[in-house]
DNA sequence: CATGAATGAGCATTCATTCAT
DNA sequence: AATGAATGAATGCTCATTCAT
């Protein structure tokens, strides 16, 4: 039960994207994802435990690579300013790349229950350690404020690119979030910088 | 029908703040929030429209005067860095001063969908004015970089101050929150500071 | 409590006709008559048992006149051929004066409840009464045929007068009902004519 | 949705016959009828849209085909004395045929309001046609008056046979129903013959 | 593996009636 | 006598989940 493959395992959860992005949160039903990946009701439950694990794992899919592509991109980075960049302009650009995703873990996403978003949160706990990690090295390289607040410098940057790329997507997608990157990469390190 | 005033609708709306707070939004039932204020169920329709005009005059008569109130403060100020401090201070000091109303507003009300989720926006919409404002007095005066990007500025302050509040509330409100006010507003300046 | 006079108890039972014509039966809410009327829910009470009681007393006070004054018309009259068109004719003519009346009487009231429509019938057993003098005095006279089965003619009368009142109301009462008077008396004789 | 067959589909509607008949139309709720029916609340609205379209279908299914029944048996028959008497009989033995749906045709599906008030007029219309066709043979065969109303000739009809079943209902069909047919058919003819 | 018919718990809202004033 | 605020029982429908085939 609850088996993380297979062809189906995929179909699934590119239909609760697409079913969730064009209907809304509200009105995606178990009926409805499993229509729309063309299999039965109960093969749904072949594959998740319930409707709560298709979103989990809808996220775990989706967004599990995004700090490790972001990883992968700074590592042979040199200077930390760079790194920062980096990470700003993949966050933006992923986020691009596919927008009803967008607007499924924007928007939609974000009004499931509590719970749900608790473990969304988990998720993004490997964010926050690539962070904690950018701006330990940049203290110690003396480029950052050496009395930063880890804390709230994560916060500030999580909350300001979060926000960015929500008002992108209530704005319909439609102008270029890339080119946000540099101007608000530029603003973050301001604030950090020694 | 749906008189706004009397005791019993001050009730009923402490009542779901309280309710929706311990048990979550979806498990806050009218039967629930009208045994929590002790009156019928049927009283509660004496006062409100239905169950979503409890949750829109709950945000109202909470909220509603939110931005005045950070307004009032800064109006006699003087220096535009001073008049961030206190629209950063006020944020925080109105949240940290009912706990259960900030699980409310920061978590449990963004679950909804409807005209609810208007309503909120049309409140922040103040707030960004009140931004504007700020960061217009502060371009003016050359305190600010004069090719500050005023939408991104924008989306960097409310991003950190919502994001810096939900954490405090997800952290079950334990800590401080009045104390990440000094921190956050020397990096937001630092940010957009000539 | 239940007392039968005063001129509120009059209001009320207008007040009760005219909401249930322009509003129907399943939205005439005994809030809506007390307004109507112009007094408070609770007055009904001082005057009626409950909602069905000022239904049945609507009845009662509007028709409950009806075999009445169908009675006094026939009292004088010679043949029985006369009383029975006088009957046709009274029944046609006291519909048609209230229009509104008959709304309520010949649609609305059928929505009731069974029990309610069994105590209606019971104010018709003066009608039936009437009609079987009426029979029987024509069967005594040799005008009627002997062996009619009473129970059957008096359904035959009753449910014709009833359906062409009916019909009358559902087209809009925009035909003179009165005309139809002597064809339906033509009729009823010749069935009943020996 | 809303597969109009199935050995369910008859079950509930059989389940709501009986459940009007034996608890009245307003006490008639969905868990009764599917509890009497022995499936699950929700297996109703796999076979039903809603709570009205299980009494529409009842009453398509039960007497839909009412007219036609009629119109077979009258076709070869030579007459139109004969024709009236066939429809007569039909009329009374269809619905003393089965006394549960009696009860709720002539009873309790009249308190509705809605939908199906249209649904029992439409039904009604084919009786009505077929009446004016016998009525039209009648007159040209010079066998009735020819100066007959058709309009009061049919509420006559209709009205009259209506109000026969409806009071045997109300004397719970404890006497033969059918026995009145010969009866009102002469009452009847006797009313249009030339 | 896959199906999809069947399940049944859960809930906002109305409105006839009461009773303290 | 009159008020009208307060009551609270009552119900159609949805949809995540199961399980016999």
């Amino acid at each position: 039960m609850g088996k993380k493959k297979g062809p189906k395992y995929n179909q699934i959860i590119e239909a609760a994207v697409k079913v969730i992005a064009s209907h809304g949160y509200h009105q995606a039903q178990v009926s409805k994802i499993a229509k729309e990946a063309g299999v039965a009701d109960g093969t749904i439950y072949l594959y998740f435990e319930n409707k709560e694990d298709i979103l989990i794992s809808l996220f775990e899919e989706k967004m599990g690579h995004f700090v490790e592509i972001i990883r992968e991109r700074i590592s042979a980075e040199l200077s930390v300013e760079d790194k920062f960049l980096i990470l700003v302009k993949t966050h933006f650009e992923q986020l691009q790349a596919d927008k009803y995703l967008a607007i499924v873990t924007q928007l939609e996403l974000r009004q499931s229950n509590t719970e749900l978003r608790l473990m969304i949160n988990k998720i993004f706990k490997n964010y926050l350690l690539l962070l904690e990690e950018i701006l330990t090295e940049g203290k110690e390289a003396g480029y950052f404020l050496a009395d930063l607040d880890n804390r709230l410098a994560r916060q500030m940057v999580f909350g300001t690119l979060d926000e960015v790329v929500t008002n992108w997507v209530m704005k319909d997608c439609k102008y270029d979030l890339l080119a946000s990157a540099e101007p608000v990469h530029n603003m973050l390190l301001r604030a950090f910088r020694a």
